[in-house]
Order: structure tokens, then C-alpha cells, then sequence
DNA sequence: TTGCATTTATTAACACTGTTAAGTAAATTT
DNA sequence: AAATTTACTTAACAGTGTTAATAAATGCAA
């Protein structure tokens, strides 16, 4: 009974290919110049062919955001093998900023937009982001470490984790969305010109603040 | 010479009629149902109209980003008479989570959409964010206030501000786009319940490493 | 007051968008 | 060989932002 199977992979190969297409489009051209005319056009079938692969642009916009994901784990990775929990939570930071600068598009769809979001919540009411959760297990055991190495003697280890997350994620927003933008001239102290160093610098005065609870 | 001003003056009015008929949609609809043609049956009259008023739908973007900046610094005035600013400092904080939680469409306006920031650089490339520099002003004189009072010792102003801007930023921003409502759950450690008090705790628990800082 | 010019608003249209219902052709099963 | 399922396409709906061309209202000079 291999007939069913070869068509499951046929299947599977051109839901592949759609993402892919999806992909190309919307690194080029960012998510809403992604359209699902173009993407139907890129792999030469009807527009309405992708709805049989998937539900709806959300649902696109999900896989998409899975793939950034990956991405991001990728990065993360390396980093397993850092022994020294606070170095560990430090290179975090910084590798969280940096792919943000790398992938701005797949950090919107990540982190800023609704989209993918809405359908999670739509389409799988009972999964609770797995994504999302597994780089925050990430961290909060990190931040654990941290604790078990005498940093954050009083702090609880969920409140500290959801604060660095959202410091770097405040501070890619903010970049991404090119508000940083309009107010860094002003902080331009002689030391402050590049805007990446303005995110780094920020950063690092948050670590400087985690320091003092050695 | 008394009609040239009352046709100036009737325009005002016009263009004026148009913004609160879109801010009236956008509150109750959404940015993104918020279409031109709404907005023109809205004041009965027709689609293009619009156009002799605004320049495109970012221009009614930008405008009804002003709107909220107002919003914003009424709340921010009703601060300005508290003395100790390490006080004023965390009321700001306070009231720009409880401003995200009350008007989340004009967050997203505000802080987290590119439409109003684009409109600003392609239409005005000379002016710098007015609405944006304002506030961050006065969250740079705070900070310079603390500073004064024995806080934050070493750290650079600039620095302090950014970062406080960032996190709650970063909490306000996750919590809109709904990326804590699926991270929450884990959080569950009997205490956190609500998820507008795991805003709270975690701006509270930046506010504990701050006072580290006396 | 009449005729002309300017301002203001409208109609029609372009080029798109996501999405669905209905129809067709090919592959598979009976 | 006939019937049925699967895979895909065509046509269409209902909307979007935006612009060019046109009509109506207004102000001003003769």
C-alpha cells in the first residue's frame, strides 16, 4: 500500500514548497506585500491550490513564525554548552538582540504581530504556543542557575525571567519599529551614534543593574 | 477679508469631522476595519474627500497617533506635582502600563504600528517625533531627578531612561499582542493569577533591582 | 447681475486583496 | 468499464487604498 504514502509525500512536498515560496516572498518583500496570488504564482498553480494546504494567510503567517523560530533555537543552541549560568543569561541577551537585528522581518512575525497569534488561538485553542514556551523554559531555567549561583537572592525566578525578556524584547520593538529612531538624536552624548550601539549599551546598563545582586 | 478665513475655518472643521469619525471607528473596530470608505460614509460624504484632507491612510495614522499622545500626557500631567522623583519615576511606569491596559488600540498607534512612524519620514523627514520626544523628556528629567536625589550612582541618564522606557515597553507590548496570555499559564506559581498583575509583579520586581540603586 | 475662475466634491475606474462556490479533469477504486 | 474520490482551476464576491477626470458650488471682477 505505498500509493497512499507516495501521495502523502507528494502532499507534504508541495505544502513545502508553498511555505517556501511563502518564505522567499516575505523576506524580499516583507509579510503584507506577501500575497496569496503571489505566492500561487511563484510555484505556478491557481491561488485557491493553497487553501487546500492551508486554512487561511494566518495560518501561513504561523508557519512562518515556527520557522523564525527555528531559526532563534538555532542561534540558541550554541549556547547550551556555556557553563556560568549568568554568562549564559548575558549571551541570551545578546543573541536575542542580534537576531533581531539579522531577521527584523521574522522577528516581527515573532514578536510584534497579532497574526500568527490569532491563529493559535483560533485553530488550536488547547496548544499553548510551543514555540514561544520552549525558549522560555529556556530561560527561566537559566535564570534558575542564576539563583543557584547567588544572583537574585530574593527575586522569584518567573518575575526575573519575564523582566529580561521583556527588556530585549522592549528594546527590539522599539528598534524594529523605528522609534528608537526618532528619539536617539537626541541622546546623542558623543559616546551614543549607532543606533545598534544605543541597544547595546542599554542592554549592558541592564546587566550592570542584574550584577549588584551578586 | 473675513471669507478666507471662514473657508479656513470651515476646513478645520472638516478635517477635524474626518478625524473623529475615524477615531470613533478605529475604537470600536480597529485600525485595519478602519477603511477609507467607513470613514466617508461615516460623515456622508464621499470616499475621495478624504483625500483633499489627508494625504493617505497614514497621514489619519499619524493624526490619530497624536490623539493618543494626548491621552498619554494627561495622564503624565496630573504627575508632574509629585516632588520625589524616584516616586514620579515608578507613577510614570504605573500609568503607561495602565494606559496600554485601558486604550490598547492607541498603544499599538502609539508604540508598537510602523504606519505612523513611516508617514513621519516620508511626509516630514526634518521633524523629529514631537509627540515621542516630549514624553521622553520628561522621563530623561525624572531620571536626572533621581540621579540628583542619590539613584542610579554611575549609570549613564540616557541609559536609565531607555531602559525603563524598555521594559515597560516590553511588558506592555507582549501583553497586547497576546504573547504573554500563552506564556502565562506557566507562570502559575499560585500567586499569579491575573495577568494584569503579572505586569505589575514584573514592572515591581524592576522597581526592587531600581531601589538596589539608592 | 452676469461671466469667468477657482475651489470643492463627486463619479468612475484601476489594480489590488483574502476567500469561497462551483466546475473540471485526472487518478483510483469498485 | 463505470463510479467515485482526489487534486486542481475558473469565476466570482466583497472588499481595500488610491487616482484621473468630471461636475457642482462658490467668490470675484466687469
Amino acid at each position: 500500500m505505498g500509493i497512499k504514502e507516495r501521495k502523502e509525500r507528494h502532499r507534504e512536498d508541495l505544502k513545502a514548497k508553498i511555505l517556501e515560496a511563502a518564505k522567499k516572498l516575505f523576506v524580499t518583500e516583507g509579510y503584507e506585500a506577501t500575497s496569496i496570488r503571489k505566492i500561487a504564482a511563484e510555484i505556478e498553480f491557481s491561488p485557491t491550490t493553497i487553501y487546500l494546504y492551508y486554512k487561511d494567510k494566518t495560518d501561513i503567517a504561523y508557519a512562518l513564525h515556527q520557522e523564525g523560530f527555528g531559526l532563534l533555537r538555532e542561534r540558541f543552541s550554541a549556547l547550551a554548552y556555556v557553563d556560568d549560568p549568568f554568562e549564559r543569561l548575558k549571551a541570551m541577551g545578546r543573541g536575542y538582540i542580534q537576531f533581531a537585528i539579522d531577521h527584523p522581518d521574522f522577528y516581527e512575525l515573532m514578536f510584534i504581530m497579532k497574526e500568527p497569534m490569532q491563529y493559535l488561538q483560533a485553530h488550536h485553542p488547547e496548544e499553548e504556543w510551543p514555540e514561544g514556551e520552549r525558549v522560555f523554559d529556556g530561560l527561566i531555567q537559566t535564570v534558575e542557575g542564576c539563583k543557584a549561583h547567588g544572583y537574585f537572592g530574593s527575586m522569584n525566578t518567573e518575575e526575573m525571567a519575564m523582566l529580561s525578556w521583556s527588556v530585549v524584547h522592549g528594546l527590539c520593538s522599539l528598534h524594529i519599529t523605528s522609534h528608537f529612531k526618532h528619539i536617539a538624536e537626541k541622546c546623542s552624548d558623543v559616546v551614543i551614534v549607532k543606533q545598534d550601539t544605543l541597544l547595546e549599551n542599554t542592554f549592558q546598563a541592564y546587566l550592570r543593574l542584574l550584577e549588584r545582586f551578586k
